[in-house]
DNA sequence: ACCAACATACCAACCAGTCGGTATGTTGGT
DNA sequence: ACCAACATACCGACTGGTTGGTATGTTGGT
């Protein structure tokens, strides 16, 4: 969950702004440590604008997750790694770009919503269902994929959807490792979680041992 | 890196009783969503006494990493795992030990050097470095037993170093998920990472083809 | 008598949220 | 074509409570 800034167009409303203040300035402080007034200075807006759009700051971090589930939705939708034929070829695929995502310091390829969702799990239960969503809308968007790659390989103990969260769950250690790593060599060091995560699909899906019965 | 809290002594001085609220007050609402009052008001001391024993309220994040670290460490050095003969057999006893700590809510297992990074890694260096120290000093436990296990198996293209990494990032990241998810079943669906993770390892360690070499 | 370990009282800065107001549409009746 | 009625988007001063941090005690062991 992180195609980075340039992606995105430029903003033009003040919710828009704000939404992107809160892409940024969460990710480098988190939810409780990100202010309104430092969002509405980083936005260029007031705080007037801020309260009109925004029933609370609890109502921001809701939108704020949804925004993130929304843009990097539609970018993963629209790579090209669907186009492969074989689907575990496209379950590789995903990892592969996730893995090309990571690059720069950690605050430019982290998660929002998994950011977000460690601080505010217990004191907010809206923000806690929206990054779940978020989360849970990348995994989806592979299930299909899997639960093929699965029924060509004929691995067993294994199911798509729990697959799927691993994914997930891999991509979300891989940037608090990097966090916790600091600047020199942080994308590196993350980009080795997922060719562990790869190096596990690809012994799940396209072993032969498995692949035979 | 969570051993519960049944499993550490009831803290006497105010020093202790400070990081013991700062375990559970962190777990639950991250750093920067706690504050120095209401650490206070947990440990049932006064404000007189936090200044007394920590210069600043990053000074408490530091140190409490550092309990943190303290407290795990002695917990896994002393686990029954690193009695297995076989050097993979460890391996897999700490990741079971693992999967076997996580149980209940989500704040009562994850770990507060992950939590704390998150949100810290920009805006305190100190902190970032603390919590760093904390996640690779897990890491560093099992790295001689990886070493090991990878020179008995024969497995190619994988360091040490690398995998210990990789187990914490794991961990990590089925702590994000587990929050994300909320209560219900929040600790049977991280266990379930780490049984991947197992699996990836069992591969990786016990197979035929790259044991044979 | 001394000092570490606390407690009490307080402060300036900052916090989320409010409120009265303005500028710029949009709509529908005549 | 005109205008009253209303809606939307935004402004920025203000408020009451909270923040991290300080200054000044008090207490009990040695």
């Amino acid at each position: 969950m992180s195609p980075n800034q340039s992606c995105r167009p430029a903003p033009v409303s003040a919710r828009d702004k704000l939404l992107e203040a809160g892409v940024k300035l969460v990710r480098q402080q988190g939810f409780a440590g990100t202010s309104v007034d430092q969002l509405c200075r980083e936005a260029g807006v007031t705080k007037g604008a801020f309260f009109h759009h925004f029933a609370s700051k609890e109502a921001l971090g809701v939108a704020l997750a949804d925004y993130w589930s929304s843009s990097t939705g539609a970018f993963f939708a629209a790579a090209p790694y669907h186009h492969h034929a074989d689907p575990a070829a496209r379950v590789l695929g995903y990892i592969d770009l996730r893995t090309e995502l990571i690059a720069g310091p950690a605050e430019s390829f982290s998660c929002v919503a998994g950011t977000m969702v460690q601080e505010a799990f217990v004191s907010s239960e809206p923000i806690r269902a929206a990054c779940n969503s978020s989360i849970l809308g990348n995994a989806a968007a592979l299930e299909d994929d899997l639960a093929a790659a699965i029924d060509q390989s004929g691995a067993r103990g294994v199911t798509a959807a729990s697959l799927a969260r691993h994914i997930q769950a891999v991509i979300q250690g891989a940037f608090v490792l990097a966090k916790a790593g600091g600047d020199a060599g942080a994308a590196a060091a993350a980009r080795e979680h997922l060719l562990h995560l790869r190096r596990y699909f690809e012994m799940l899906l396209t072993n032969e041992n498995t692949r035979a019965d």
